[in-house]
DNA sequence: ACACCAAATGGCACTTTTTGACATATATAT
DNA sequence: ATATATATGTCAAAAAGTGCCATTTGGTGT
């Protein structure tokens, strides 16, 4: 019983970033959080979220603490070598801070909405530490090429023991 | 003593998922989880389940203890390697915590029940240390067309020792 | 067969979340 | 400054999620 206690805190206690939510941008760019995220936000006593450019077409989120340690690591970089400051230039740079509202939604900054070319329907999918915002259709036409040959992906995994 | 030395045979055996159960999903998005399924994640001293899409048009549910595995094993996959981002966005990414309520049912959430096209009769088959929701017409199919070729199928398993 | 019990399902009321709409405020360009 | 676009606050409708009770189903033992 004390152990299922320990237990439960632990679970209840290490809230993470994940599951795939669709829910709309509408045309001011203004996009709902899903609550369970801001649960996770909220552990972190925040409200706040960093957002910037994935590698993908698509848009990364991240409570201020992570973001923080993607600063440290960028830092690390070489001011010179050019995958680094592509990196530097692309994620780092591209980077803003947008408040959550009363009603739980951010404004996502024009440039970045352009970029993940939101229309509509938003795929959001937590990984974790961040989660990622999509455009539906670019997602799936993501997926699609991605699983489109399913046997030598289930291969690829099944060496490195899933 | 006895009885204590009887309860752990019992347990240990009780611990895995196992059987075929054809459920209904109403639509809300309410199934029942079979109560033997209920009574393994009691051993677990839990009512939650960790939900998730499998590669194939199925999901996967997880007791929370054995999902932290596959939590372990994707964290030590690359974050560029496409095979494992791949996995990562939509294995790691999809996972959703479900509460099972007080008869028994868990709410699944949308985007996964859209994902395995979750109609009316469902099937839950206990997979050991798992379990995978089909819609059950999906899931004939599938089985159809995966027993088409049983002479490599068992070529194959022959391989493995079995 | 019967009664009995547990499991599964259906229905309804209530709460929370998401979305659309509109008013107001702030910034930008001409 | 005026007009235009962009951002923010608030309200309310719609959609989704939750808790609870009642009914149905299916299996059990007598």
């Amino acid at each position: 019983m004390s152990k299922s206690a320990i237990w439960c805190q632990w679970t209840l206690g290490a809230k993470v970033f994940k599951g795939h939510y669709v829910n709309s941008i509408n045309e001011k760019g203004r996009l709902s959080i899903p609550s369970k995220f801001r649960d996770v936000l909220s552990q972190w006593n925040t409200d706040h979220l960093i957002i910037t450019k994935s590698l993908d077409k698509c848009l990364m989120a991240f409570a201020y603490e992570d973001w923080e340690k993607m600063e440290r690591k960028a830092s690390s970089l070489s001011t010179v070598r050019k995958a680094d400051i592509i990196f530097k230039r692309h994620v780092m740079g591209s980077a803003e801070e947008c408040q959550i509202d009363s009603q739980g939604r951010i404004l996502v900054p024009a440039s970045l909405r352009d970029y993940a070319d939101l229309k509509k329907k938003c795929l959001i999918v937590g990984i974790v530490d961040r989660f990622e915002i999509w455009d539906i259709e670019i997602y799936e036409a993501y997926m699609k090429d991605a699983l489109k040959d399913p046997e030598s992906l289930r291969t690829e995994l099944a060496e490195l023991g899933l």
